[in-house]
DNA sequence: TTGTAATTAGTACCTGATACTAATATAAAG
DNA sequence: CTTTATATTAGTATCAGGTACTAATTACAA
């Protein structure tokens, strides 16, 4: 035994993956150092164990957090509100964005459908602020990235502060969701 | 020559920030092809912009939430993971801000609630990627911004691609919303 | 027409790899 | 001790997606 932290293959392979697995940002040269091997025995070892390169999995955990960073936070209405009778109707749209969506299916997150029409529905009520009380929604259809939701929101029963307003969206002419809310409005003075 | 979609070199720098600013993952080749220009157009582009290349964007998308999301994998969720029983059940916690809320109520927006349950649910079954087919939600008291909301999902039943998740939030022992998720299960391609 | 900016072409080199061949070291078994 | 199997190392060619640089060409405006 010439090298002193010398380590059986399993073994090396073991923490290999362990190490991989909590830092994937570690190059073979790095590995070859730590493990006190060659660059190729590192290099038979990911083939063995089947891990992707450096480059790959940077670029898988890249892709895995990039939708992230934007998230729909702080905004007050979502989506473009583009026609609006205060307690009877109103119309927003949202270009939805590859941001919105899962990498790999391109497929829009089914918060950001909600996101809109609960925000249209708040909006279409008389009143300063309201709180989803109740809500039963479908979503009909999948909605791709870079569709443009227009929205569509009709209050069909007001009593004493509850608020029922009725929300489609559609794509292209195709229904992709529906949601039924029950807002509460809620006067200043409550709590 | 004039090739038809060309642009001036000032127009073109400015698109091509607007494009990696909301997609890093575009290679020289990529941008030439789209700007009908040389790839060496770009990388002057790139270097007057001091625009990093590629694996170096890629790099620093990859670095920016690591820290956060290290423990599980694949988890694109809003609030934090803090158990998790692939297909059985899982638990996550989202400190509430004051921008997630009505600033004349301090009341948080419903779709915050919404947001990490839907996420929650899709983190608990075990499949790459998921879309929310139909739920059905209720708010049940409202959250004021700075409450720590607790989220608790389990998975009640699984039919093919359909799984059935339930989500309930509680704040301080109280509960403040329950949801019942269809999520559907979409096999994941190789990219 | 001429001068300048913009664009393109081409070369050498870099990193972090893959894919492959071949040689050598080490340990176990006969 | 020798043979054999396994593990490790060495070395080469090639790749993607670049940097850095030089030189030539094209576009356009004065």
């Amino acid at each position: 035994m010439k090298t002193t932290g010398r380590l059986s293959k399993a073994n090396r392979q073991q923490k290999l993956l362990d190490l991989l697995d909590n830092d994937p940002f570690v190059t073979d040269e790095d590995l070859a150092d730590k493990f006190f091997v060659s660059i190729q025995t590192i290099r038979l070892d990911r083939l063995e164990l089947g891990i992707p390169e450096l480059r790959e999995r940077v670029k898988k955990v890249a892709e895995k957090n990039y939708q992230k960073v934007r998230s729909i936070v702080g905004t007050e209405i979502i989506g473009e509100l583009i026609d609006l009778s205060l307690g009877e109707r109103g119309i927003s749209i949202l270009e939805t964005t590859p941001d919105m969506a899962f990498s790999k299916t391109n497929i829009v997150r089914g918060h950001h459908i909600f996101s809109q029409a609960e925000s249209l529905a708040m909006s279409v009520i008389d009143a300063e602020v309201a709180l989803t009380g109740v809500s039963n929604i479908k979503y009909l259809s999948p909605v791709q990235a870079g569709d443009k939701m227009v929205a569509k929101a009709e209050v069909v029963r007001v009593r004493g502060n509850k608020h029922f307003v009725h929300v489609k969206i559609h794509v292209n002419q195709n229904q992709v969701f529906r949601g039924k809310f029950i807002l509460i409005a809620i006067h200043s003075r409550e709590v």
